[in-house]
RNA sequence: GGCGUGGUUGCCGAGUGGCUAGGCAGAGGUCUGCAAAAUCUCCCACACCGGUUCGAUUCCGGUCCACGCCUCCA
């Protein structure tokens, strides 16, 4: 709200309470979907590195326009329609290795919630019931309205786009709290106090965190898009409603943009997660790269970066190996992990400067590889270099430190492998060249490792 | 029209009033039977024009360009 970087204060020393916008669960999360879960998992980690005890609460929108929409089109109860997203979200979350929130409320789940949280508008007489019967929230009735997305009022674009049915509206500006029921909503409605219908969307985010998190809690989070008005509408039924602070920190995530286009469907950019893996990235590889970009920045997804966060992943997995193939004993390596571990926590408390902090990464993999080739590196310092990734690994969650790369090699490959070392020890260069093609005709390549090791690769 | 963000070396991408971020790609060297891996060196940029300053990519003003939001798209 104040475009700055500012101290975090949390309400509750120790701890922080996070509200994040969740899917529409209509159709499958695109990755532009998860650029903003991603940084919000990142932002929640970070959170858990300083200690904090953090509650997160994701809602999941499971009654809209095109929740309903869609349904009908399918010919299924909306509940039924929208299980099937839902539980396909959470696939594609666990995919990404995003921390699971604490809940995930769905709106249809808190109805009673929201019906009073308008009853509480209406009498304080901050929202009105129009000809249409819906029941609207009255702009004008709360001054500090805009000072999330620093709009005023005054200036913007004037009624152009109003669509026939808002007619009933005092204001233009003015927007739904409870959207009475009609005829292209099928079956969807619930009572209420001022007819059938069903809730306006702003509605539902201020009743869920306001029962999960408390009337003021600390962060929350969403794509640059709900910034206005979404964000700026829960503020104003919030405040109006409560008296007191809706929120201490907003932080909003810059869009992800496909070879320098916005995502779209009519351009062909348009992918889901799903999309990425049928190609054969990891979900590895997909988190890297939309963690490696600040934010606050507009992330270009191309799929050069993803193959080179893919060969980022791979060379990090064959450092961690020589990490665990180090000699017993050694010179001393001089390398002191916890500077590294300094360097790392400041970068990510200075506004989740995530690519400083992974510069730490290579730095340090730079600096063991040399110890290491100079002789100077024991395994205890190796060990002691693993436990401090194994520690990055718990913010940006896709190094997989421990997972062994042995898929199962055939064995007839590593029987080959073994010839190949026999071979050279022999200095049968022609038998050990031979060897090799034969053991690349099984997809793998072998590397010499000194001291008379190799390894294989897929 | 209003509000806002940004333009960094071939590409991606941090940062700073003077001190090589980092990654990828490229060139050369070391190592290795070869290859791969690893490592070293090189490639030293900050849209443009003014101003402030001993000194600006970094501060200020202006220009150009790109992008986002301005009612339900993360």
């Amino acid at each position: 709200m104040s475009r700055r970087p500012e101290e975090f204060i949390p309400v509750q020393a120790g701890s922080a309470g996070m509200y994040t916008c969740g899917p529409t669960v209509y159709n499958f999360a695109h990755i532009g979907n998860f650029r903003a879960y991603t940084f919000e998992d990142l932002l929640h980690r970070v959170l858990a590195w300083f200690g904090y005890d953090v509650t997160q609460v994701m809602n999941l929108t499971d009654v809209d326009d095109k929740t309903i929409r869609d349904s009908r089109k399918a010919g299924l109860p909306l509940k039924e329609f929208t299980r099937k997203y839902i539980q396909a979200f959470f696939e594609d979350l666990k995919t990404l290795n995003i921390t699971p929130s604490a809940v995930y409320p769905a709106a249809t789940d808190h109805i009673p919630e929201m019906i009073a949280l308008i009853q509480t508008l209406m009498d304080k007489g901050f929202a009105y019931q129009a000809e249409d019967k819906s029941i609207y929230f009255s702009i004008d009735k709360f001054p500090e309205y805009g000072k999330l997305a620093h709009i005023d009022r005054e200036n913007q674009i004037s009624g152009v786009r109003i669509k026939n049915d808002e007619y009933a509206k005092d204001s233009v500006a003015d927007f739904a709290l409870w959207k009475a029921w009609d005829a292209a909503d099928g079956d969807v409605r619930w009572e209420s106090p001022w007819g059938p219908g069903r809730p306006g969307w702003h509605v539902e985010c201020s009743a869920m965190s306001m029962k999960y998190l408390g009337k003021t809690f600390d962060i929350h989070t969403g794509g640059v898009d709900n910034m206005f008005p979404h964000h700026e509408d829960e503020i104003a039924q919030s405040e109006s409603a409560n008296g007191c602070r809706y929120v201490n920190y907003w932080l909003h995530c810059a869009h992800l943009m496909v070879n320098g286009e916005k995502m779209s469907k009519s351009a062909g950019n348009f992918f889901t997660l799903r999309d990425l893996l049928a190609k054969g990235y990891s979900g590895r590889a997909i988190r890297w790269v939309l963690l490696s970009c600040h934010y606050r920045k507009k992330l270009n997804f191309t799929f050069e970066a993803l193959a080179q966060a893919e060969d980022t992943l791979k060379k990090f997995a064959e450092f961690f190996q020589r990490m665990r193939e180090l000699p017993e004993t050694a010179a001393e390596s001089g390398l002191d992990p916890a500077k590294y571990e300094d360097e790392f926590t400041a970068a990510l408390g200075d506004d989740l400067n995530v690519s400083a902090a992974l510069a730490v990464l290579f730095n340090l993999q730079r600096d063991a590889n040399k110890a290491a080739d100079s002789g100077a590196l024991p395994q205890s310092d190796g060990n002691a270099i693993l436990d401090l990734y194994r520690k990055f690994d718990r913010v940006l969650g896709c190094l997989a430190v421990d997972e062994k790369n042995e898929e199962a090699v055939p064995a007839e490959v590593v029987d080959l492998a073994e010839q190949r070392i026999a071979a050279r020890k022999n200095k049968d260069w022609a038998a050990s060249d031979r060897l090799r093609d034969e053991i690349k005709t099984f997809g793998y390549t072998v590397e010499d490792i000194p001291g008379g090791w190799y390894r294989l690769k897929k």
